[in-house]
DNA sequence: TCTATTTGACCTTG
DNA sequence: CAAGGTCAAATAGA
């Protein structure tokens, strides 16, 4: 495959280009999670490897538009943002999707409703789909609430706990944790866990706050200046999709209620509010960390997918 | 006054 | 039982 833009007048073109096919990706990505099913019964091509080439497609096209424009880009804007690459499964099962809106599963905040001494009597949610990213940033276009913090053995940092804003309003089930990394403290692990399926993303352009810095999001023992967060540009994500490790089927993916949300993240202004990990202001997606693999394995990517910087993709660079 | 954050308590899980 | 996740009262800020 081959693409390629002149530089001054289709700049715009590009852009949207690369806007549309990580989009793509992303939406794919979330595809594949609902339809982990064999081999269709006439053995024709499952929709497991049409996803999977869908994302192979992608991912070299971004490949080959991304190393075109290396060379040919002298200049960085700071403001810009960056796209994720890469949205890696390091899959276990993607069984848990399923009962995400199971009343088993449901977080404990509606059973325990009336009770005001049962604090902390919640069902703890291992029963949904969690990935986690390292960026720089952890503003990922969502809107979110602290709800906790925690000191975490042998970790310097503290642990972070977010809930989407509009987990009342819309029930919607979204949480992330945030902890900086211990080795490279500009950077931040963040994990999430279940998807959106709040509708209204574009309202929440930022993370919901009072404070200024991520230094109050991580906790006092972090050091780390505040210009350092001040701007977007040039982060790194990477992402390591996992599934919680449980018996059930994964073809209960095709379960209505995910294709429920599925329709919500449609729905929600073009931007996908599930897979929104791999936001604009992602550059470097990576992941192989996997222990054991789906079926389709995004190892389908070209190698370069794998390792740790090579991939390197600034959207600035392409605008 | 309303909304978000902080923080210690409480609970689940392994 | 320790570690980690969540709640909710207290607090802070707009």
């Amino acid at each position: 495959m081959s693409i390629l833009f002149p530089r001054s007048s289709s700049a715009a073109k590009r852009k949207r280009v690369i806007r549309e096919l990580v989009q793509g990706r992303d939406y794919a990505t979330q595809l594949k999670f609902l339809l982990q099913k064999p081999i269709g019964p006439d053995g024709s091509v499952s929709a497991k490897e049409l996803v999977a080439n869908v994302l192979r497609s992608f991912a070299e096209t971004l490949s080959v538009l991304t190393s075109s424009s290396e060379d040919s880009t002298s200049g960085h804007d700071h403001d810009d943002e960056v796209i994720a690459q890469n949205l890696v499964i390091s899959g276990e099962d993607a069984s848990q999707v399923a009962s995400i809106n199971d009343p088993s599963s449901e977080d404990s905040t509606e059973s325990r409703k009336g009770s005001k001494d049962r604090r902390g009597s919640y069902k703890r949610r291992k029963t949904e789909q969690t990935w986690t990213i390292v960026a720089q940033t952890t503003d990922d276009n969502h809107a979110w609430r602290k709800y906790g913090q925690k000191e975490i053995l042998n970790s310097q940092f503290p642990r972070s706990y977010f809930r989407c804003t509009r987990k009342f309003e819309q029930g919607c089930r979204a949480t992330k944790q945030v902890q900086r990394i211990q080795e490279n403290p500009d950077r931040y692990n963040i994990t999430y866990i279940g998807f959106h399926t709040c509708k209204d993303t574009l309202k929440a352009p930022q993370v919901v706050t009072h404070s200024k810095t991520w230094d109050s999001f991580l906790g006092p023992e972090s050091n780390v200046p505040n210009e350092h967060y001040s701007t977007i540009g040039s982060q790194s994500q990477i992402v390591i999709q996992e599934y919680p490790n449980d018996e059930t089927d994964p073809s209960d993916l095709t379960d209505a209620n995910l294709w429920s949300d599925l329709k919500d993240f449609e729905l929600s202004n073009d931007k996908p509010a599930g897979l929104k990990i791999a936001p604009e202001n992602a550059d470097s997606v990576y992941s192989c960390t996997g222990s054991r693999s789906l079926d389709m394995d995004f190892g389908i990517f070209s190698p370069h997918f794998c390792s740790t910087e090579d991939f390197h993709f600034d959207e600035s660079q392409l605008l």
